[in-house]
DNA sequence: CTACTGCCTATAGTAACTATAGATTCAAGC
DNA sequence: GCTTGAATCTATAGTTACTATAGGCAGTAG
């Protein structure tokens, strides 16, 4: 059966045990059932949504997004309007996220491929993102 | 001639002005000139750096990532090896975020698109990020 | 049955900002 | 030249999102 210690989740999601606690307390993960010796005992949907979670920590989403995109898992039923705007504003930062993290990966590897004849070539990290809007987070 | 107030640089770069005024004090932006009155008098290049800063942070990257690409706008002239690990690094981070983003911008979409018959398909976001690899941050 | 590991709650501490208070300076209008 | 409102200055306090610590209980290997 799919069923997990607390322990566990952080292993599996590399999220810290106090962090999960702390994920439940502000409502994040809903509270999970307890063993008879109560300890937390997590079912796999649990463990997907931490997983998620963790890698919009990682994606650097703040929080408030995070908890915007779990309220679209949280209710799909509410209206198509709701969801569409909520959906198509993620989308724009998803995009121009993407087009940031092009630019920089583009100069990276500029950077690693002029490093053959012992003699780097100048940075040119600050320029690669110079351009683009900056829209509030 | 090129050269900006700290409130220029704020309202170009989107950051607010403490948190100009606290990069400078951790040593992320160098000390600018005064001017007679002991305002900071800021350059292009320290303009651009900050820009820099900025997109960084929407990014989400952690300030040490921050820290170690200015290192690499900072000492052009260090040892190639030094430069392409650290480049390379950062390059696997950057390429693993892509593929995170690519996954949730094709839920997104799909949310969105779907959404046509008035009734909204359910929510796949968690899902969409589930598998890949969680190497800590 | 004790030693150890993992889990529990509660609270304190940290990192990275962000806001506030009180004083000074600049820029525009009278 | 003078005033008045916005922008800057320093210094300090507060906020957000974790993260670590302290002290205690539960399950299990030897």
């Amino acid at each position: 059966m799919s069923e997990f210690t607390i322990g566990q989740l952080a292993k599996e999601t590399g999220c810290k045990v106090p962090t999960i606690r702390y994920f439940e307390k502000i409502g994040m993960l809903p509270e999970p059932a307890r063993s008879a010796g109560n300890t937390r005992v997590y079912t796999a949907a649990a463990m997907a949504r931490l997983t998620f979670i963790c890698h919009c920590r990682e994606l650097g989403f703040p929080q408030k997004v995070v908890r915007e995109l779990l309220g679209l898992v949280d209710h799909p039923d509410q209206s198509c309007e709701t969801v569409t705007k909520i959906a198509a504003t993620q989308l724009d930062h998803v995009n121009q996220r993407i087009s940031h993290l092009a630019a920089l990966k583009v100069e990276l590897e500029r950077m690693i491929s002029s490093c053959n004849g012992g003699r780097v070539a100048q940075c040119r990290i600050v320029e690669s993102l110079a351009d683009s809007t900056h829209a509030g987070r």
